[in-house]
DNA sequence: CCATCTGTTATACTATAAATATAACAGATG
DNA sequence: CATCTGTTATATTTATAGTATAACAGATGG
């Protein structure tokens, strides 16, 4: 998968990986037991640090996206993701409420934003598109 | 206005109190032209440095949502906040992209997603309430 | 058997951001 | 003229991000 970091971003560039991996996974791209590169390799590929990738996939273990085992690697959690709990849907909630609200102190409204998620959200369905 | 931070959050405070400000004009309890507590007195207030407390300042002060006077004091922007333009859209969704690509991994269909979003947005209609 | 790969752990260092603590300046106000 | 305003400057502490090495322990393949 192609990886592409912004190092002058304010976005930790561990938090991007993670992220640019939950993102291949929604887009079907990664698929459950599939492999992911080394902590080493995927480092060098991207001139990173390997602590840094570790940290990512530290992140991704954590939430289930991924599983390590010690020395086969990683991989793609092939039971799929765990699923929504009520944890994580607070969370989400509390994620998007200053979104939400800075949305509506300018001007956008209900319709406009839902579209927009909606857009994103089909932007996920089709082909291998990003 | 009620100010309620998190001191053991990740989020810095700085960002807690720009997002609680910013929430209270979303839900038009602080409305255009009202006076907010100058640094000075707000920090002693919430028991923050008075640089914490400016530094939310100067990030409202610059995305539009206040004015400062240099000696009147700071001001709920009396013509409104500046509303959405290209760039503010594109920065929207550049936010909400990795939200909703986890929220796809965790089976979280759009339908659900949207009328979150819906109620998020709702909460911000009705009364005085948070 | 041994070189090599894996994740993991530990230590150390640099750089930056967050938050605090003082202090001072300059323009207004009463 | 004392007092309040935002603003600026400096310094310190703490935490996080990222890098740099190094080593360990389990597996694998030649």
């Amino acid at each position: 998968m192609l990886i592409n970091l912004d190092f002058e971003a304010n976005e930790p560039i561990y938090q991007q990986l993670t992220n640019q991996i939950i993102d291949g996974i929604a887009r079907k791209e990664l698929k459950p037991g599939e492999g992911l590169p080394s902590v080493r390799s995927l480092a060098a590929d991207i001139g990173i640090n390997l602590h840094t990738v570790n940290k990512a996939y530290q992140q991704l273990k954590q939430e289930g996206f991924i599983l390590i085992h010690r020395q086969k690697g990683v991989v793609i959690n092939p039971d799929g993701v765990p699923k929504a709990d009520e944890s994580y849907r607070a969370q989400l909630q509390k994620k998007l409420r200053p979104i939400i609200a800075e949305s509506i102190c300018r001007d956008v409204d209900e319709l406009e934003f839902l579209e927009l998620c909606q857009s994103i959200y089909n932007s996920y369905k089709g082909g291998t598109t990003s």
